[in-house]
Order: C-alpha cells, then structure tokens, then sequence
RNA sequence: GGGCGGUUAGCUCAGCGGGAGAGCGUUCGCCUUACACGCGAAGGGUCGGGGGUUCGAAUCCCUCACCGCCCACCA
C-alpha cells in the first residue's frame, strides 16, 4: 500500500457508515441549533413548520413538510439570508383526547372516573412524556430549526394569543353562540366541524313512506332516514310541482303517530328526486332545518348525543333505541302499519367522524360560531392580486374557491383538552365575555359582575382555532412589539400538503387579515400525497405507512431527504419507493468515495486563477459545474427540488465522478497542480450544492477537507461565468465519445477490461483527438495510433473519426456484422429524416436559422456516419 | 353535479413546442490502486386512443377511454 492510500485511509472511512456520522451532527444541531437573530441587519427568511400533534409520531407527511422547508432554510441561510425555522408542536385537541382516553381504557378508566382536572393532569403528563419524541425524530432528520424557540399551542403566550383572538371577534360580533344543526360525533361526544366529517358513499335504502291527507288519499314521500319521522314537522313539496297542486296548506298525519302536520311549499325541494315530496325534520338534517327555518316551523329534537332515540315524540317502543336498530325495528312497523310502499337500494355519502369512524348524527346544538366572511374575502383579494402565490399554481384556484364559499365556522368543541373558551353564563344564560381592552381578566374577577354567580363554559376551542394563529403566535403576537415578530413577520412560505389547505392554509389566511391586517406568508408551496406502492394514500387505519425513522436506519437521513427532495415535483402525489432511498443512500456514499479519492491527494494546489488550468479536463468540468451551479440555484430559488436534485446528482455522479476524476486520475498522480486546485475547488463546491438535501454527508466531509466553519455556515456558490468555456465543452465532449466508442470496441471484442487495447483513429477528427492522446488513452485504457492499421479490424465510427481495433482471433465476426448493420441502418433512418425535413421548402423557410444550421450539421453527421459504417462493412467482408 | 391531477422503457418517475431521459430491473464483461451501495458496454418506448393547430407536437387545442383526488344540503 503506498503513502497517499494509507492516509487516506486515516481520514476517512473506507466505507461511508450514516448510522455513525448522522446521529453526531444530529445531537450538534440540536444542541447548538441555528438561531435566527431578529436584530440582524440581513434580510430575514422566514418559515415556520406545520406542528405536528404534539404526542404523534414522525410520518412521511412530516419528513415532506420538514425537509422541504429545511433546504430551503439551509439554502438561504448560505446564501445570507436571517434565516428562521420556527419549530413547534400543537396540541391537537380531540386526537391528542382521543390518545389518552384509549390509554384510559386500556387501564379500564375512563375520563369521566378521574374528572375534568386530573384527566387534563394526564394529558399533560402524557404530553410531557411523549412530547418530545417527534422533536427528537425531526432532529434526527437533521432539521435545521431553531430549536431553542420551539412553541406549544397551549404554552402560556400562545394560549393568550386565543384568547384575545376570541375575545376580540366576540366584541366585534364576528363570534357568536347560536343553535344550529352541527356534526356530532357520538363516539367522542363532541361536536366537529365540516371539514371533520369524511363523507364515505355507503350502500342503504331509500323508502317511501304513505302520509295520510287529512281529506283521505296519501301524499308519498321519500327519506333514507325513516327513523327520524318522529320529528317530523312538515312535508314540502315544490311550489310549482303540478303533482301535489292543492295540497299546499292541508295537513298530513305522520305514519305510527298522531300527529298532523301542514304540507309547505319550498323551492329546495328537487322535484324530480324521490317522489318529489320531502318529510321535514329541522332538528336532523341541516337542509330540513333552513326551509323550516324559513316557515318558522318548531324543531323538536328525538335523537339525544348517544344517538339514541328520544322524547315525548318519539313512540315508546322505539325510546331509547339507537338510531340504526331504530331504524330496522320502524321501517318494520311501517310496514306492517302499511305506510311502507316502496323501498329500493339507494346510495347515500354517510358522515364519518375523521377520528373515531363512526357515522356523525347532524343534530340541533348551541354551540359558538365564527363568521369568518369579511376577512376571507381580504385574503380573496390577496391571493387574487397574487400578492399570495400558490406553487403549483393549480392551488390558487381551490384556495381562492375555499376562500369564497366559507360557512361559519363551529370553534366549539366539547372537549377536556385544549384552551377553555373564556365564556361565562349566570343562571339566565347570558353571556359574559372579558373586555376588549383587557382581555385576560375572568368575568369573575370584575367588579361589575361581582354580585352573579358566573359559569365558565365548559367547552374548549377547535384545535384550528389556535394554529391558525401560528405564523405570528410563535413569534410573539400579540406583543407586536416583540423584535421576532418585527424581524420575521409576515413569514416567506408556508410549505405543505395540499390536503391541509382548507384546515389550516385558508384559516391562517384569514386570522393574518384579522389580527395582523397583513397575509401571514407571499408563497404556499404544496406538496403531494405520499401513497403506498399500490397507489393507496398511506393512513394509520389502513395501516400501510412507511415509518421514515425505519427507513433512516437502513438508508440514513440524507437518503431519505434524498428521495424527498427528488419526488418534490409539480406537487404530484408520490408513490413511496424505496429505491429512490436507495439511490440516495448510493448516492452518499459515491460522494463519501469521491472525498475520499480527492482527499488522498498529496501536493500543492495550483494557486493561481482556477482559468490558468491548460487542462482541458479542469475547463471542461469548471464550466460544467458553473452550469450546475446555476441550475441548482435557480431550481431552489423556483422551489423546484427535484429539478435541483436531478441536476445536482447528474453533475456530480455522470460528469464529475464518471469523467473528470476518471480523467484527472493521472495528472494528479503526476503532481498536476491545476487538476489539484481544480479537483479540491469542484469538490467543495458540490458539498456547498448539495447541503441543503443532504446535509449529514456534506457537512462531514466539508470538515474532513479541513474546514473550520461548518458548511452549513459557508458561502452558497456563485457561477463564475468567465468559467464558461463552450469550446472546452465541445472538445471534451468529442474525446467523451471516442472513449466509449473505443471501450464498445473492447467489449464487442471481447477483450479484458485490464489489457490496454491499441486503437487507430483515421478520418478529419484524427488528429484532433491526438491532441488529447493522453487523455483518452487514460481514459479508454488504450494506446492511440493515428492511420489505418494492417489487417482486419473491429470499427467503431464517428462522425468526423473512426477507430479501428485490430482484430483479435477469437471475436465472432457474425454477430459483430450484424450489430454493425444495425447501427447503418439508424444511421441511414436518421439521414434520410434529416434529408427529408431539409429539402421541406417550408421547414428550411419557417424554422428559425439555427434550427436549420443545427438540422444541417445532423444531416452531414449522418451521412458521414454511414459512409463510414459502409466502408467498413465491406472491409469486415473483404 | 362541479373542479383538479394522472396515463412516457418491465417497475417507479423526470421531461411539457425543435430529433425520447433517469434510477431500479434485464443482457454481456470486470474486485481497473475512491467507490461491487461500484466500473465499462449493450438491449428496451409508434410518450393511453382519435382528431386538430404548426415547417415541426410526448409537449398546445378539442374529444374519447381508463385510474385517482377534492368540493357539493337530491332527502
């Protein structure tokens, strides 16, 4: 072994161990993180991470959201930016909740045995406990977030920031407690809002049921609900339905009741759905509830939140009967009642709780409600401006359709877990809400209301009605004053799937215009769903997820952030493959090799200009990697990361490791301090590229170079354009393509990749690649002879040369000739295609010239081409 | 019922107006002193179908088919 291996050999590893080099870097980043200094006179970079369910664990949505933003911080960070990754957790009221109390359970406890207080106790117990996990996961993944910020939806100042957001919309009327049909989850007790509720199709039946008119005869009507005719208060029809004409105003008994009531007249009713008579039950159905809203009709209540059947109206048989044994066991008395006349299969898109499953029972609540209208449609006109800008563009449109058709939100839930809405009512009901102006005093603890005795209400806010105050909560609001909320306020991008734009996109959107009068982010950049390899989206239910921490084990965090970044395209959905992870765990370790290679160099580096290079190998691979370095920064800059990541791995793979560190083996080997300067400047300007995807690999041979400063803290690369060299490129380019010609020649002679093989080169291009004999004969492992060799010989050609290797006995010259007459044949194809277009008058007429001039070259290369395959043809005969 | 995305090599995907690309897999050689997580060579596609625009279409327009997603109060 010679001296440059061995200490090589010392610095680096042989082979590249992920699982070693990632956990260090991981625990440094955590431990001194990178802060963000909000007195920096540089420009401020802002993003702030989705949080996560503060109990959760790392998923492949996560490590999406979380390495995107994480290379475009690190990127902006080399590049001089005040760069802030606001990290953080929510607390993700009812499926945090829902976490517990199924430990509960689990125990045999419920929430309701231990109270209010001490299951909240546990859940901060458990928070305390599990809390930290994801963190510790997101920094395994090597984000690069300031750590030392980390914020909690229910930390003290972020609780504040709810509640004088509540407080505040309650006094400027936007937020209001009123009755209404909401989403009720009898699982988990709770109400939900719209956006909760999974609508599944599901097979059921519709039935028509026989009202008796008062007069004799019957009016049908049809419902997929007959359980809830007990609550009926009507039956509509269309007002110009010439069917049901003078019906209107007389009277219907309900089936199995004796109760009559009043035929209506409603447009809503769709005339040629059903039987175009529809039974109404404004408590049960929110359609129900508007047209008897409109008629004034009363909305007696018979189903209660255990889904059971309840109340004075509801026969005592059925009392106490849960809604869908109710159903089975009426539609049953129906019948034998001889109202049923018609039933027939029917498919209906049944509400499921998103959390528990289970079918939401649309019923009468009082619950408190925001009407969000007038600053969505300032955020309408901020996305419609393209003051806020979707990536992909595609998601302008569906953010801005969300914008325009908001309902007013349901914020309460009945839940113990989560920020308690700062509500009282005394014994009539009235409301007592803290004053605007000092929002954090208990209506208890005011002198005005000394003498009543004030109930808090029990319930809490929806989870969104805090995270949607994250863009600014974490950064100090409502203290405008606070130097992070002036520095990094409003943030840069917001970056997530596209999934969460109705949860959370919009309804951050919305509280920027209302707290902040500004939009809390100039850019979303989405990305896709991860599906399974079967194309279905990965879920826990379904329980198909990949877990990332597993896949980090087997391929490492830059593999994974690898795969992430490459399949970031168009804000397609990706279908998980872990070759791509494989390709990335390749791909660390080709540039640990090629480190390696460069870092057993002993020598003195050329110190002059890096153009001083006579090389043409170091001019060629300099203004390759000036295009690179262009490309990759624009990619980033366009938040395209797999465009980066292509380019990025092309270069560095195809063109430094496969051609100029193949090629610049020997002058290195021979002291070349132009291919030393070259080879050491490429190599750190790659790890610099590619930090941001792979910052594990990257940061630790930026340091084995010798570098003090971490190269999370160096200097993004600029492309040196005077570095460009066309001519080096197309130069390199032609010894590229005698080099594999010569390497194809070897291999159709079937001669060993060890023997230096003699090849001839012989036509216009000859002495041209003589120029760079050294070169290629390095490079092609062989000697290079100008002229014809004696004798019989493999050709390989080109269009300005052709290379010929003497034949050697054994090589089956049949087969040979018939991949050679191929190879004529595409050459003739592409002659006469070219002839084709070229003597096309509109072609040569219509194209621009270069497309013409570049047309012509082709056709001369093609004719050239085969003129040679010809020859030698008839020479392999002869 | 509206809206959006997809259909490119066996598989997973880039490319999105000037002569089809990558990784994996396949075939043939190689432990060539950075790397077998590698090196060299090769094979493989009428870019879902049909129509149109254009000198020129995988790329733009229309249409059809299939797959998938989102929104929607026909009970």
């Amino acid at each position: 072994m010679d001296r440059t291996a061995s200490r090589g050999a010392g610095e680096l590893a042989s082979r590249y161990d992920p699982a070693e080099v990632e956990g260090r870097w991981a625990a440094r980043w955590a431990e001194q993180p990178f802060t963000a200094d909000p007195y920096s006179p540089k420009q401020a970079f802002t993003i702030v991470i989705p949080p996560p369910n503060v109990t959760g664990a790392l998923h492949l949505g996560h490590a999406f959201d979380n390495t995107i933003i994480d290379v475009l911080i690190r990127f902006k960070r080399m590049q001089g930016f005040e760069a802030l990754f606001q990290p953080g957790t929510d607390h993700a009221g009812i499926a945090t909740q829902v976490q517990v109390e199924r430990e509960l359970k689990r125990q045999g406890a419920s929430r309701y045995d231990l109270g209010r207080e001490a299951f909240v106790d546990r859940v901060w117990e458990w928070k305390r406990e599990y809390g930290g996990v994801i963190i510790e996961q997101l920094q395994r993944l090597g984000i690069s977030a300031s750590w030392d910020r980390l914020r909690f939806t229910m930390d003290e100042g972020l609780s504040e920031a709810v509640r004088r957001q509540f407080v505040s919309l309650f006094h400027q009327g936007k937020v209001y407690r009123a009755e209404r049909i909401v989403n009720w989850d009898p699982a988990s007790q709770t109400v939900l809002s719209e956006m909760e509720v999974d609508r599944e199709e599901r097979p059921a039946e519709m039935y028509e049921l026989a009202y008796e008119l008062e007069d004799g005869g019957a009016l049908t009507i049809a419902t997929v609900r007959p359980e809830t005719i007990f609550a009926d208060v009507a039956v509509a029809v269309h007002p110009e339905d010439q069917r049901f004409e003078g019906l209107v105003g007389r009277r219907v008994r309900i089936p199995l009741t004796d109760r009559w009531v009043p035929v209506i007249a409603d447009e809503a009713v769709e005339r040629d759905f059903g039987t175009g008579a529809l039974k109404i039950t404004p408590a049960h159905d929110p359609t129900d509830f508007e047209i008897g809203a409109r008629h004034d009709l009363p909305r007696p209540s018979i189903i209660d939140k255990d889904a059971k059947l309840t109340g004075e109206y509801v026969p005592e048989g059925f009392r106490g009967l849960d809604r869908f044994e109710a159903r089975s066991r009426v539609v049953g008395a129906l019948e034998a009642a001889g109202a049923l006349t018609g039933r027939r299969e029917h498919t209906v898109a049944l509400g499921l709780s998103q959390r528990t499953g289970e079918p939401v029972e649309p019923l009468l609540s009082l619950q408190w409600f925001y009407d969000t209208d007038e600053a969505a449609a300032k955020a309408l006109k901020r996305v419609e401006s393209g003051e806020v800008g979707f990536v992909p563009e595609r998601y302008t449109k569906v953010d801005a359709d969300w914008l325009r058709n908001l309902r007013h939100w349901c914020i309460s839930r009945q839940l113990w877990w989560g920020h308690r809405i700062p509500a009282w009512y005394d014994a009539d009901g009235n409301v007592y809400v803290p004053p605007a102006d000092d929002p954090l005093t208990d209506p208890t603890d005011d002198p005005r209301w000394s003498g009543l005795d004030l109930q808090r209400d029990p319930d809490v806010f929806d989870t969104w009605f805090s995270s949607n105050l994250w863009p600014f909560s974490t950064l100090g609001w409502p203290d405008e004053d606070d130097p992070y909320f002036r520095k990094f306020y409003p943030t840069d991008v917001l970056v997530t799937g596209y999934d969460i734009i109705s949860f959370w996109v919009s309804r951050m959107q919305i509280a920027g215009e209302e707290f902040t009068g500004r939009p809390p982010f100039r850019t979303v950049l989405l990305h896709g769903l991860v599906l399974d390899a079967e194309g279905q989206k990965m879920s826990k239910s379904k329980g198909n997820g990949v877990d990332p921490l597993d896949t980090i084990e087997r391929y490492g965090a830059d593999a994974l952030r690898f795969a992430v970044s490459r399949a970031s395209t168009g804000g397609q959905d990706v279908r998980w493959d872990d070759r791509i992870v494989e390709m990335g765990r390749n791909f660390a370790t080709k540039l640990w090799n090629a480190a390696r290679l460069v870092s057993m160099q002993e020598g003195t580096p050329h110190a002059g200009s890096l153009k001083d290079s006579p090389n043409l190998a170091d001019r060629w691979l300099l203004s390759r990697l000036q295009r690179a370095t262009t490309e990759i920064t624009a990619s980033l800059e366009a938040y395209d990361l797999g465009a980066a990541n292509r380019a990025a791995y092309e270069f560095v793979w195809s063109e430094l490791c496969d051609w100029y560190l193949e090629a610049a083996k020997a002058p290195l080997r021979a002291g070349d301090g132009h291919a030393l300067a070259t080879v050491n400047h490429a190599l750190e300007a790659v790890l610099k590229l590619l930090h941001p995807m792979m910052p594990f690999v990257t940061s630790e041979l930026y340091q084995a170079l010798g570098h003090a400063e971490q190269v999370a803290e160096s200097e993004w690369p600029t492309a040196d354009d005077s570095l460009l060299d066309p001519e080096a490129e197309a130069a390199f380019e032609r010894v590229m393509s005698a080099v594999t010609a010569a390497r194809n020649l070897r291999s159709e002679a079937e001669l060993s990749p060890s023997r230096t093989i003699e090849v001839w080169a012989h036509g216009p291009g000859a002495s041209g690649l003589s120029s760079a004999k050294g070169l290629f004969e390095s490079l092609a492992r062989a000697t290079l002879r100008e002229g014809l060799p004696e004798g019989a010989a493999l050709v390989g050609a080109l269009p300005d040369v052709e290379l010929r290797l003497p034949l050697a006995g054994q090589v089956d010259v049949a087969a040979y000739g018939e991949r050679q007459r191929g190879r004529l044949e595409k050459a003739r194809a592409e002659m006469e295609r070219s002839g084709k277009k070229l003597s096309n008058e509109r072609f040569v007429q219509g194209a621009p010239a270069e497309v013409v001039e570049e047309e012509r070259r082709r056709m001369a290369e093609a004719a050239s081409l085969v003129e040679r395959l010809e020859r030698a043809l008839a020479d392999l005969v002869s």
